[in-house]
RNA sequence: GCUGGUGUAGCUCAAUUGGUAGAGCAGCUGAUUUGUAAUCAGCAGGUCGCGGGUUCGAGUCCCAUCACCAGCUCCA
């Protein structure tokens, strides 16, 4: 971390220094951990009997204000182990972290004024250099992120060069905030929540289930050109088919289970995937090569009993509908299929306007958590090899995640940011050679003999609640017209306007454009065209004596304001074209 | 699950040291019939998230619980 740093990031990092510092000053008893800059700030941990309050956070910002005005020295020394440990006899974290540095490393430390950090640094000169700062918040986070130790106080902030860089920034986080789908989606009544309904239950309302419904459509007619056949499958089933799967095993904890295994002689679990039943599909008959590649899609339903403090708006939830697949094929038709898999999602990607936005990580299995996984290491290198020769194939770009795999096999996940910066899969592509074994999957080769298949699980567009979500945030409410649940708001200016407007309504319909609203009510037209812009509708048609004299309509568009009038007809064919072409 | 924060009308927010809930917008009913950011008048709308407790009296204090938000952990 020391040597790359570049110089925004050192003045992060000795911003958190001053913080723990001012810390130190107002909070003696705390004990200090770790404060790495990051992305968009800097973090600092302390262990501390009564977490900050935003007051106290308020004192530590003057406190830090002031210690910048010190302009103290930054100064780095370097002392061996036992010296080390002597001057960090207070900081038990800190001895913990000079303890597990190997044997022959520096242990370095950074002194500004009275106080004295363990730090590989760098860092800048004199605090005076960090001029524009600000902190933002304190939440709780585990010491080394591990959920059996100790939960410190986190508290984040952010750094910049100058003062109009913070307030920009600090701008742009309440711009963002405007967009955030759980604000914005409830606002435009796509979904709502309900108390008595439950945690990460949302209740998607007309508009919301019909942009829903707009998606599922346009993907399975897509998935049906390419090659995938539909299935429909149980929401639930017994408890004898997880533990086939591995689920039972592996995943209970995240499954609802219905009834009491102690007491009831049958117990059934709701699905949290969909794998083992559209399993049942090909197992349905003997399967010769002749029937491979076999790719098997579902618009399928899944429940998953998250914690209680992960549920996020259409984010996070514990009910939801994924475009399922999953693929059988010969070993030598893998590269190939994943390689459509992939075309596939790309497609879908570009059309919603997001391809530019997600990133891609192969998730890797963790050698060292083997209770996590079912298969053998030398199952899991070959798969792993087998989708990195893939990946390196097509070049993708990608980070490894280790510890990310699914719990039978590696993942191409493809990941999207939302706009608070969190990072979320929004689809994955996996290889999984296991489940087939388990679930006596084989197919009669050219040899005549029987072999198990390879097994593709992937997604095309996600699952619909998330992928809403991050469309909502994308466009911040104002979707592209072949998405947007109202396409059209015709606004007649008087109540002699309005047979005129249904007539409009009729044409369009039998163009078939039927996402239309006829905003009838007495109001003024200003007042009317407000409503329609911040319900973010793309077209705004206004009525009047005029437009019906003409047989024309007057059109403002979302995108390029007023477009003056037309001809009915002219109008509707641009519509049918727009939406054909899914332009945006 | 953990740490912290927040719950008052559909939305945004008020309510003195505890004294019995109010405004704007939205909605409804009339009137108005309008060409680009708010036409006029009236009406209605809330067991203050839910449940206990303290008190003569609780939106306000205490406990418990549910939901929402940020973060951690976990994950699509």
């Amino acid at each position: 971390m020391s040597v790359e740093m570049n110089e925004l990031q050192t003045l992060r990092h000795s911003a958190s220094h001053i913080l723990a510092q001012a810390v130190n000053r107002l909070f003696p008893e705390a004990k200090l951990t770790i404060g790495p800059p990051i992305d968009n700030g800097f973090y600092y941990d302390f262990d501390i009997e009564k977490p900050f309050s935003r007051e106290d956070l308020d004192n530590l910002e003057a406190e830090m204000k002031k210690i910048v005005k010190e302009n103290l020295k930054i100064e780095r020394f370097e002392l061996p182990r036992d010296e080390a440990l002597k001057l960090m006899k207070d900081e038990p974290y800190k001895q913990e972290l000079i303890n597990e540095l190997p044997e022959g490393e520096p242990i370095s430390f950074y002194k500004q004024g009275e106080f004295t950090d363990l730090c590989a640094g760098p860092h800048v000169r004199y605090t005076s250099k960090v001029k524009a700062f600000k902190l933002l918040s304190a939440t709780g986070a585990y010491w080394r992120g591990d959920e059996h130790n100790k939960m410190l106080t986190r508290v984040y902030g952010t750094a910049f060069q100058t003062k109009d860089e913070l307030a920009a920034h600090l701008e742009q986080l309440e711009e963002a905030k405007k967009r955030d789908h759980n604000k914005l989606g409830r606002e435009l009544e796509l979904f709502t929540t309900v108390d008595s309904i439950g945690q990460g239950l949302p209740i998607m309302l007309p508009k919301g289930a019909r942009m829903i419904q707009i998606l599922q459509r346009w993907v399975e007619d897509e998935e049906q050109k390419r090659g995938w056949q539909l299935t429909k499958t149980p929401f639930m089933a017994k408890s004898d088919l997880y533990k086939i799967s591995g689920h039972w095993d592996h995943y209970k904890d995240g499954m609802f289970v219905l009834g009491d295994e102690e007491k009831d002689d049958e117990v059934y679990a709701l699905r949290p995937m969909t794998c083992p039943f559209q399993y049942q599909a090909f197992l349905n008959r003997g399967r010769s090569y002749r029937d491979l590649p076999m790719r098997l899609n579902e618009t399928s339903t899944l429940f998953r009993n998250e914690a209680s403090g992960e549920m996020h708006g259409l984010i996070r939830v514990r009910q939801f509908t994924i475009s399922e697949g999953h693929l059988m094929c010969t070993p030598d038709q893998l590269e190939d299929e994943f390689r459509r898999c992939l075309e596939l999602t790309t497609y879908m990607l570009k059309t919603l306007g997001l391809y530019e936005d997600v990133s891609y990580r192969f998730s890797q299995w963790d050698p060292d958590d083997r209770d996590k996984y079912i298969g053998t290491p030398e199952q899991w290198d070959e798969a792993q090899s087998k989708m990195k020769n893939i990946l390196d194939d097509l070049g993708l770009e990608y980070k490894i995640g280790i510890g990310e795999a699914a719990f039978y096999g590696p993942k191409l996940d493809i990941q999207i940011k939302n706009v608070h910066g969190k990072e979320d899969t929004l689809i994955t592509i996996q290889i999984d050679q296991m489940l087939a074994e388990k679930f006596g999957m084989e197919y009669v080769d050219r040899d005549g003999k029987k072999k198990n298949p390879y097994i593709i699980h992937r997604t095309s567009i996600g699952c619909y609640e998330r992928t809403l979500a991050l469309l909502i945030e994308k466009y911040a409410g104002a979707f592209p017209t072949w998405l947007a649940p109202v396409q059209i708001k015709l606004l007649p200016i008087a109540d002699r306007h309005v047979d005129y407007a249904y007539e409009i309504k009729k044409k369009l319909e039998a163009a078939g454009i039927n996402r239309i609203e006829i905003d009838d009510r007495s109001e003024k037209l200003g007042f009317k065209l407000r409503e329609a812009q911040l319900e973010k509708v793309p077209y705004m048609i206004v009525i009047g004596d005029k437009d019906i004299e003409a047989g024309a309509v007057s059109v403002r568009s979302r995108k390029q304001g007023d477009m003056g009038s037309m001809p009915a007809d002219d109008f509707v064919a641009m519509i049918v074209k727009e939406v054909e072409t899914k332009a945006r």
